[in-house]
DNA sequence: ATAGTTCATCGCAAATTTACGATTGATTTT
DNA sequence: AAAATCAATCGTAAATTTGCGATGAACTAT
Protein backbone atom coordinates (compact mmCIF):
# COMPACT_ATOMS: atom_id res chain seq x y z
CA UNK A 1 0.00 0.00 0.00
CA UNK A 2 1.02 3.48 -0.34
CA UNK A 3 3.64 2.07 -3.04
CA UNK A 4 5.81 4.48 -4.77
CA UNK A 5 6.66 4.27 -8.53
CA UNK A 6 10.02 1.64 -9.24
CA UNK A 7 12.95 3.08 -10.61
CA UNK A 8 12.25 1.26 -14.00
CA UNK A 9 8.90 3.14 -14.29
CA UNK A 10 10.84 6.55 -13.62
CA UNK A 11 13.10 5.52 -16.38
CA UNK A 12 10.50 4.47 -18.58
CA UNK A 13 8.50 7.28 -17.97
CA UNK A 14 11.27 9.73 -18.49
CA UNK A 15 11.98 8.60 -21.88
CA UNK A 16 7.60 7.97 -22.39
CA UNK A 17 7.77 11.72 -21.53
CA UNK A 18 10.63 12.47 -24.45
CA UNK A 19 8.87 11.10 -26.64
CA UNK A 20 5.26 12.71 -26.14
CA UNK A 21 6.02 15.39 -28.84
CA UNK A 22 5.59 15.30 -32.72
CA UNK A 23 8.35 17.45 -33.63
CA UNK A 24 10.77 15.33 -30.55
CA UNK A 25 9.23 11.86 -32.61
CA UNK A 26 10.38 13.46 -35.99
CA UNK A 27 13.79 14.41 -34.35
CA UNK A 28 14.44 10.74 -33.54
CA UNK A 29 12.85 9.24 -36.76
CA UNK A 30 15.61 11.65 -38.65
CA UNK A 31 18.13 10.53 -36.85
CA UNK A 32 17.28 7.08 -36.90
CA UNK A 33 17.09 6.96 -40.73
CA UNK A 34 19.85 8.62 -41.70
CA UNK A 35 22.49 7.96 -39.42
CA UNK A 36 23.14 11.40 -37.71
CA UNK A 37 22.15 14.94 -38.51
CA UNK A 38 23.74 18.37 -38.10
CA UNK A 39 21.24 20.55 -35.97
CA UNK A 40 20.83 22.70 -38.44
CA UNK A 41 19.84 20.00 -40.96
CA UNK A 42 17.25 19.34 -38.29
CA UNK A 43 16.52 22.69 -38.32
CA UNK A 44 15.96 23.33 -41.97
CA UNK A 45 13.49 20.63 -42.32
CA UNK A 46 11.05 21.28 -38.87
CA UNK A 47 8.90 24.09 -39.07
CA UNK A 48 9.69 25.77 -35.95
CA UNK A 49 12.59 28.40 -35.20
CA UNK A 50 16.62 27.18 -34.38
CA UNK A 51 15.73 27.91 -30.66
CA UNK A 52 13.10 25.53 -29.95
CA UNK A 53 14.75 23.21 -31.68
CA UNK A 54 17.63 23.12 -29.39
CA UNK A 55 15.40 22.92 -26.50
CA UNK A 56 13.67 19.53 -28.07
CA UNK A 57 17.33 18.44 -28.64
CA UNK A 58 18.47 19.11 -25.12
CA UNK A 59 15.54 17.69 -23.65
CA UNK A 60 16.19 14.19 -25.59
CA UNK A 61 19.61 14.66 -24.71
CA UNK A 62 18.55 15.03 -21.31
CA UNK A 63 16.64 11.75 -21.75
CA UNK A 64 19.33 10.43 -22.69
CA UNK A 65 17.86 9.20 -25.79
CA UNK A 66 20.40 10.97 -28.21
CA UNK A 67 24.11 12.58 -27.88
CA UNK A 68 25.51 15.51 -29.51
CA UNK A 69 29.36 15.44 -30.54
CA UNK A 70 31.10 18.46 -31.66
CA UNK A 71 32.29 18.64 -35.65
CA UNK A 72 33.07 22.07 -35.48
CA UNK A 73 31.64 24.36 -36.17
CA UNK A 74 28.43 22.15 -36.38
CA UNK A 75 27.28 19.43 -33.72
CA UNK A 76 26.46 15.73 -34.96
CA UNK A 77 23.25 14.42 -33.22
CA UNK A 78 23.19 11.10 -32.98
CA UNK A 79 20.71 8.02 -31.68
CA UNK A 80 22.41 6.98 -28.33
CA UNK A 81 21.92 3.37 -29.22
CA UNK A 82 22.22 2.26 -25.43
CA UNK A 83 19.59 3.72 -24.29
CA UNK A 84 17.84 3.54 -27.59
CA UNK A 85 17.98 -0.23 -26.73
CA UNK A 86 16.94 0.27 -23.02
CA UNK A 87 14.40 2.23 -23.61
CA UNK A 88 12.89 -0.10 -26.67
CA UNK A 89 12.51 -3.40 -23.80
CA UNK A 90 10.82 -1.29 -21.72
CA UNK A 91 7.95 -0.43 -23.89
CA UNK A 92 8.39 -3.82 -25.53
CA UNK A 93 8.12 -5.50 -21.86
CA UNK A 94 5.14 -2.65 -20.90
CA UNK A 95 2.55 -3.70 -23.62
CA UNK A 96 3.40 -7.67 -22.36
CA UNK B 1 10.85 21.02 -46.32
CA UNK B 2 8.77 22.49 -42.91
CA UNK B 3 7.21 18.98 -43.29
CA UNK B 4 4.83 19.08 -40.56
CA UNK B 5 4.13 15.76 -37.87
CA UNK B 6 2.38 12.67 -39.39
CA UNK B 7 -1.08 11.30 -38.20
CA UNK B 8 0.65 8.49 -36.63
CA UNK B 9 3.60 10.85 -35.25
CA UNK B 10 1.09 12.63 -33.38
CA UNK B 11 -1.19 9.48 -31.94
CA UNK B 12 1.93 7.77 -31.14
CA UNK B 13 2.95 11.30 -29.06
CA UNK B 14 -0.50 11.32 -27.40
CA UNK B 15 -0.06 7.55 -26.32
CA UNK B 16 3.80 8.59 -25.06
CA UNK B 17 2.28 11.76 -23.38
CA UNK B 18 -0.07 9.90 -21.25
CA UNK B 19 2.70 7.15 -20.44
CA UNK B 20 5.24 9.83 -19.37
CA UNK B 21 4.43 10.03 -15.81
CA UNK B 22 4.98 7.33 -13.05
CA UNK B 23 1.90 7.25 -11.86
CA UNK B 24 -0.01 7.00 -15.19
CA UNK B 25 2.35 3.88 -15.79
CA UNK B 26 1.43 2.44 -12.41
CA UNK B 27 -2.18 2.79 -13.11
CA UNK B 28 -1.71 0.78 -16.49
CA UNK B 29 0.43 -1.93 -14.67
CA UNK B 30 -2.18 -2.24 -11.98
CA UNK B 31 -4.86 -2.44 -14.70
CA UNK B 32 -3.41 -4.81 -16.97
CA UNK B 33 -2.41 -7.34 -14.38
CA UNK B 34 -5.19 -7.55 -12.68
CA UNK B 35 -8.03 -7.35 -15.65
CA UNK B 36 -9.98 -4.42 -13.93
CA UNK B 37 -10.02 -2.13 -11.15
CA UNK B 38 -12.59 0.12 -9.65
CA UNK B 39 -11.52 3.50 -9.10
CA UNK B 40 -11.39 3.23 -5.36
CA UNK B 41 -8.51 0.16 -5.52
CA UNK B 42 -6.39 2.64 -7.06
CA UNK B 43 -6.99 5.26 -4.37
CA UNK B 44 -6.01 2.62 -1.60
CA UNK B 45 -2.53 1.59 -3.67
CA UNK B 46 -1.65 4.80 -4.98
CA UNK B 47 0.40 7.20 -2.26
CA UNK B 48 -1.81 10.42 -3.80
CA UNK B 49 -5.05 12.14 -3.42
CA UNK B 50 -8.44 10.96 -4.82
CA UNK B 51 -8.84 13.78 -7.03
CA UNK B 52 -5.42 13.61 -8.40
CA UNK B 53 -6.00 9.48 -9.39
CA UNK B 54 -9.12 10.83 -10.80
CA UNK B 55 -7.32 13.12 -12.88
CA UNK B 56 -4.52 11.01 -14.15
CA UNK B 57 -7.89 8.39 -15.22
CA UNK B 58 -9.24 11.00 -17.42
CA UNK B 59 -5.81 11.22 -19.03
CA UNK B 60 -5.22 8.15 -19.88
CA UNK B 61 -9.10 7.81 -20.74
CA UNK B 62 -8.23 10.84 -22.93
CA UNK B 63 -5.39 9.35 -24.37
CA UNK B 64 -7.36 6.10 -25.38
CA UNK B 65 -5.34 3.54 -23.39
CA UNK B 66 -8.18 3.06 -21.01
CA UNK B 67 -11.81 2.85 -20.95
CA UNK B 68 -14.50 3.01 -17.73
CA UNK B 69 -17.89 1.53 -17.36
CA UNK B 70 -20.51 2.04 -14.35
CA UNK B 71 -20.55 -0.50 -12.06
CA UNK B 72 -22.94 1.38 -9.63
CA UNK B 73 -21.74 3.38 -7.16
CA UNK B 74 -18.72 2.35 -8.46
CA UNK B 75 -16.63 2.63 -11.93
CA UNK B 76 -14.63 0.12 -13.49
CA UNK B 77 -11.54 0.68 -15.57
CA UNK B 78 -10.07 -1.36 -17.84
CA UNK B 79 -7.47 -0.69 -20.57
CA UNK B 80 -8.42 -0.04 -23.84
CA UNK B 81 -7.49 -3.23 -25.64
CA UNK B 82 -8.06 -1.71 -28.86
CA UNK B 83 -5.68 1.19 -28.62
CA UNK B 84 -3.69 -0.48 -26.55
CA UNK B 85 -2.82 -2.83 -29.23
CA UNK B 86 -2.49 0.21 -31.51
CA UNK B 87 -0.06 2.02 -29.07
CA UNK B 88 1.96 -1.36 -29.00
CA UNK B 89 2.12 -1.50 -32.63
CA UNK B 90 3.93 2.17 -32.76
CA UNK B 91 5.85 1.83 -30.52
CA UNK B 92 7.26 -1.57 -31.16
CA UNK B 93 7.71 -0.09 -35.13
CA UNK B 94 9.22 2.80 -33.28
CA UNK B 95 11.91 1.18 -32.07
CA UNK B 96 12.95 -0.15 -35.43
C1' DA C 1 -36.77 10.58 2.68
C1' DT C 2 -32.23 10.61 4.73
C1' DA C 3 -27.73 9.31 5.13
C1' DG C 4 -23.79 7.20 3.16
C1' DT C 5 -20.75 5.88 -0.63
C1' DT C 6 -18.17 6.68 -4.78
C1' DC C 7 -15.92 9.32 -7.91
C1' DA C 8 -15.74 13.46 -10.97
C1' DT C 9 -15.18 18.22 -11.11
C1' DC C 10 -14.10 22.92 -9.40
C1' DG C 11 -10.97 26.32 -7.81
C1' DC C 12 -6.59 27.26 -6.84
C1' DA C 13 -1.37 27.41 -6.66
C1' DA C 14 3.10 26.05 -8.15
C1' DA C 15 5.87 24.09 -11.49
C1' DT C 16 6.80 22.79 -16.10
C1' DT C 17 6.41 23.00 -21.12
C1' DT C 18 6.38 25.13 -25.52
C1' DA C 19 7.51 28.67 -28.44
C1' DC C 20 9.80 32.81 -30.06
C1' DG C 21 13.34 36.52 -30.99
C1' DA C 22 17.61 38.27 -29.38
C1' DT C 23 22.02 37.54 -27.71
C1' DT C 24 26.27 35.17 -26.80
C1' DG C 25 30.24 32.09 -27.29
C1' DA C 26 32.89 29.34 -30.08
C1' DT C 27 34.94 28.34 -34.30
C1' DT C 28 35.95 29.07 -39.11
C1' DT C 29 36.72 31.76 -43.05
C1' DT C 30 38.31 35.78 -45.36
C1' DA D 1 42.00 40.92 -37.01
C1' DA D 2 37.34 41.10 -38.85
C1' DA D 3 33.37 38.99 -40.53
C1' DA D 4 30.58 35.06 -40.90
C1' DT D 5 28.58 30.73 -39.32
C1' DC D 6 26.55 27.63 -36.02
C1' DA D 7 24.06 26.38 -32.17
C1' DA D 8 23.24 27.06 -27.20
C1' DT D 9 21.30 30.03 -23.90
C1' DC D 10 18.62 34.02 -22.10
C1' DG D 11 14.46 36.40 -21.29
C1' DT D 12 9.77 36.35 -21.84
C1' DA D 13 4.92 34.98 -22.56
C1' DA D 14 1.22 31.75 -22.91
C1' DA D 15 -0.43 27.33 -22.19
C1' DT D 16 -0.37 23.03 -19.88
C1' DT D 17 0.53 19.90 -16.07
C1' DT D 18 0.48 18.33 -11.43
C1' DG D 19 -1.30 18.34 -7.05
C1' DC D 20 -4.51 19.30 -3.28
C1' DG D 21 -8.86 20.12 -0.57
C1' DA D 22 -13.58 21.13 -1.11
C1' DT D 23 -17.70 20.53 -3.40
C1' DG D 24 -21.10 18.25 -6.24
C1' DA D 25 -23.65 14.59 -8.73
C1' DA D 26 -25.33 10.08 -8.91
C1' DC D 27 -26.51 6.21 -6.92
C1' DT D 28 -27.29 2.86 -2.85
C1' DA D 29 -28.68 1.63 1.62
C1' DT D 30 -31.24 2.51 5.71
Amino acid sequence: MRKKSTNSQEEMAKFAKALGHPTRLEILRLLSTQSCCFTGDLVEVLPIAQSTVSQHLKELKNAGLIQGEIDAPKIKYCINKENWEKARLLFSGFFD
